[in-house]
DNA sequence: TTGTAGGCGTTATCAT
DNA sequence: ATGATAACGCCTACAA
């Protein structure tokens, strides 16, 4: 083994003497600094291949006060699918970056978030911070973050400054799109349950919703349309309320998958067929609504390439790279599966 | 604010200063260490707290090699909800002991496995690591780390040397208990969809089906006994063909949530009715297994729990505290639900 | 019980 | 284009 004064890895030290030269130049190699003539450039990446030298964080951190990491800070959910396609995506671009990932699960909203946050940034030192829905929203924090530097971006956010880092997908149009197909089936009693009201996607799902039915002239009817959660409960809850209507709807869309879960829960406990007495739908494709009984129609977004987007454009941010110009929207896919069909009439 | 010279913290030579001592005091109290009078830990302890003073990590671990972070290691599943269980517990544990926590998915089996651990090692420097099933059973891994002197600790291992840190939970029991319920239902063909071969819960969970069977005079029936892989997928498939066969099980016991789900899918994809026609059982109690269509009877792992527990005796360890002499051993609850009833004759 | 000196492995500054 | 040297903030060893 390569084994050197101290134990443990080569330091730049090594390098430098392996490769004739002096500390100062293996840096600027390391860094990709300009002004290194290509022949020594060459020797001292032989050098530091050859003594498998790989920098020390710790003190790249402490004289630079870089920390190569960035952090992801969420609301722990309940359900974790959606998040657990956040993080393939983080971490692909984080591991292809050279950068570390930490995760910062928080209870929002709680007095002491602030706080915590603070102390969190404080403690790891991290480059920059990846903020979930809906906690892209919350002022305080946005406002933290510009005020000591640290660059951020958003994931879904209600609404942001122009030069904010962002990414979100076309909410209405998927909604809308799944709405018109519901219409095509021949439903013209369509119940919505809505998302979490701190979340941006559900304003735009519910408008989405809206302006299908405004299209083919049908009428919006506040008794179909219900505040969830995002969560089975709420779904299961408000569903029951809805068939329980004297004339109930024939078709339910639902904001997310969790929601169209209890939903068709409800049916089932109320004696509805789905889809024979009542079509659901979801939205995000988990793992869930592919195992149900029946299989859900959905939206699926592609939240790994979202993430993996956004993780980038940070990080090219806090390089002060100029940012690719792509835009930070992407487009979802419907996905007709077996819980929605014709009504029964 | 609090400001000085650097722009950013207070470093320790600002507490000294300002409590009128030595920065080696001022590292003593920060540090916990012994022969500090108490007037003079607390003037520190004051001072600090008014600069609000929060230690480098870079330099602290520049100076001293250590991190004060730990890594989890898993297996990047298609499901992660039993992975969510264990990072609460182990968010929490880290936490309370001052500790950063990074993740660490990876793809395995794959001949890159062990570079890849190897060059995060090596940029992380972590204190210590958590090995999830079945990482734990890596020999060439687990020797790596104990050459490199890294305490590491084990979920679910199949075998470990005796000083090893270990958290399980009695799956053969727990097998055994749900097993004796469904015989007491009055089952007598009883199937059962085995795990993931290379995970210890698999065999023990088999043991525990084959002990419970023996203890009440049933025979131990090879085509009943089918081979998954903890995914959706094999419980569908392996529930198909025991389902077709001329003489088929009245009960299914799968060895996980997921492969539950999968056979009660296929039930009702063969025209089966659960659980009038077929009793089904799952293993971990995920948020599915309450969701599904109908509730599926399962086993309650107190999976947070043992990840606290675990990750609390691994950070002992890095501490060179001795280990609290607690069992690593935890039991399991049946969860009954609406998936098992008598059968039907 | 407390303090001083030296070093951890980088990056930054300023020469050359 | 390259190098000497001083930070960076802390810990360890040793002294007092």
């Amino acid at each position: 083994m390569n084994k050197n004064k101290n134990g443990r890895g080569a330091t730049i030290t090594d390098v430098a003497r392996r490769a004739g030269v002096s500390i100062k130049t293996v840096s600027r190699v390391m860094n990709n600094e300009p002004n290194v003539k290509d022949a020594t450039k060459e020797k001292v990446q032989k050098a530091a291949l050859a003594l498998n030298y790989e920098p020390n964080m710790s003190a790249r951190m402490l004289a630079g006060s870089k920390s190569f990491s960035i952090a992801l800070i969420y609301e722990n959910p309940h359900e974790f699918s959606y998040l657990k396609r956040v993080l393939d995506g983080v971490f692909d671009a984080c591991g292809r970056a050279g950068y570390s990932l930490l995760l910062k699960p928080c209870l929002y909203p709680h007095e002491n978030f602030l706080n915590e946050v603070q102390a969190f940034l404080k403690q790891t030192r991290i480059d920059g911070l990846i903020l979930t829905a809906p906690l892209g929203d919350d002022e305080e924090l946005t406002a933290l973050l510009e005020d000591q530097g640290i660059p951020f971006a958003l994931i879904a956010p209600k609404q942001h400054k122009a030069e904010a880092i962002v990414v979100k997908c076309d909410d209405e149009l998927a909604t809308r799109t799944m709405t018109e197909h519901i219409i095509s089936l021949g439903h013209r009693r369509i119940g919505f349950i809505k998302g979490h009201p701190d979340h941006a996607a559900t304003d735009l799902r519910l408008s989405g919703y809206k302006v299908a039915l405004k299209q083919h002239g049908l009428k919006y009817d506040a008794k179909l349309v219900r505040q969830g959660y995002f969560d089975f409960e709420s779904g299961q809850s408000t569903c029951k309320r809805m068939l329980n209507l004297k004339n109930p709807p024939t078709a339910i869309i639902a904001s997310n998958d969790d929601m169209a879960a209890g939903a068709n829960y409800a049916a089932r406990e109320l004696g509805f067929e789905v889809p024979a007495d009542v079509s659901i739908t979801g939205f995000d494709d988990t793992p869930t609504a592919s195992q149900l009984w029946p299989p859900l129609t959905t939206v699926k977004q592609p939240i790994t390439q979202m993430a993996e987007f956004i993780t980038h454009q940070l990080i090219a941010a806090i390089r002060n790279e100029e940012p690719a110009a792509d835009t930070g929207t992407f487009q979802c896919d419907l996905v007709l599966r077996s819980s929605t069909a014709p009504p029964r009439d």
